[in-house]
DNA sequence: GCCCTATGTTACCACTTGGTATAGAAAATT
DNA sequence: AATTTTCTATACCAAGTGGTAACATAGGGC
């Protein structure tokens, strides 16, 4: 069986390229030209190996989930660490990474989630979109509900909203670090709201 | 002098209109096929009345601080009421404004201001929205700076990081209420950030 | 060596984008 | 009523959109 010529190009760094002009642009707002550009492919290509528009889109999301989301979700079950260290230091950690990725600034999914009620974003996409975002806060509420520290706390008689609670402070650093707010000014939010759910 | 025909659509209505489209899409996300259709405006009329693109960007934009922003902040500073129930008071206006808004939920300006990084937003508008995020934070650092009960609470140590602590947990809302978060879900985030930072 | 498969490249497609020229219609001033 | 001024409406423009057809090219199996 004939294999055929090869691809000149790396599959997983031009992947890579595409997640972060996505993460820069939002899906409407990336045009094939601008992953062509970042990508260094010309656009045959592309399709060839990736599908359309869409098809990348949901192959890049996949990869934002797998390599920029999980790390930060093993942070909170790090042993011999207080339920308040592990969240302070999962949240700090997306801080971080919502401060640091120039030109790619914020959340991918934050960004993106927010095309949804936009409309011209395709079905497939706008599932995976939605169902990215029952992960952490079904993760932070199953902590409050059975981490031993957490029951003591009391914090298990709320786990729904407390959980909801660190998600949509992470939203808000997310929207601040898109407008060039800096990691250390963050820090005091997050700082703020572990300790007004009373994570002490 | 004659004055010619008059215009047979009402400039105000028009201009609400845009603010809607805007509000839902953001500037690059909105044609000018959808403020078209959604101001019920041919497009000749659209530029004479309001200028290209950009221009009725701006007018739209200046709208929204004047008519959804601005009632909100008066709220701080009601007489007869104690800090904590004006910032409750003020916060709670502005979700519910984020939540209830059909198919423009969440923030104008948070909106628009995630596309900045993203490019294609022309000058003049990005110095307004550049600016239009300076007056909140700068509002509620000045109370907390200045206010007595702020003072006696401690608050005025940590002024500008209580403010911009404030001021993300807003934006962290309305990225929650336009992904469809309700009111009520939301009420428990704005007690805790206000606990968190001391305000009780 | 040959064939087959998969690649990169160029050119093109229909459609939408922001923006305008032009012509006809309506109202106020003279 | 005539004129002037501004409006609306149809049609159009160049440039950019997502997506493909066609063809030359490169590599592995026989």
């Amino acid at each position: 069986m004939a294999s055929g010529r090869r691809r000149e190009f790396d599959y997983e760094l031009a992947l890579n390229a595409a997640m972060y002009v996505f993460w820069q642009k939002g899906y409407s707002g990336t045009s094939m030209s601008d992953l062509i550009e970042r990508m260094n492919i010309n656009k045959p290509s592309i399709y060839r190996a990736f599908g359309n528009k869409e098809d990348l889109f949901i192959k890049a999301t996949e990869r934002y989930l797998e390599i920029k989301m999980k790390p930060h979700m093993a942070l909170l079950f790090e042993e011999g660490a207080t339920l308040k260290g592990r969240f302070k230091k999962h949240m700090m950690s997306i801080v971080d990474m919502q401060c640091s990725t120039p030109d790619a600034k914020g959340c991918y999914l934050v960004l993106c989630q927010s095309e949804l009620i936009s409309g011209g974003i395709p079905m497939q996409a706008e599932l995976l979109l939605k169902s990215a975002e029952a992960i952490p806060t079904k993760c932070y509420a199953d902590i409050f509900s059975n981490d031993p520290e957490a029951i003591l706390l009391g914090l298990s008689q709320n786990a729904q909203s407390n959980s909801l609670c660190l998600y949509t402070m992470l939203k808000g650093t997310a929207a601040m670090a898109r407008s060039g707010a800096l990691r250390a000014e963050l820090e005091y939010s997050v700082d703020s709201i572990l300790a007004g759910i009373g994570l002490d």
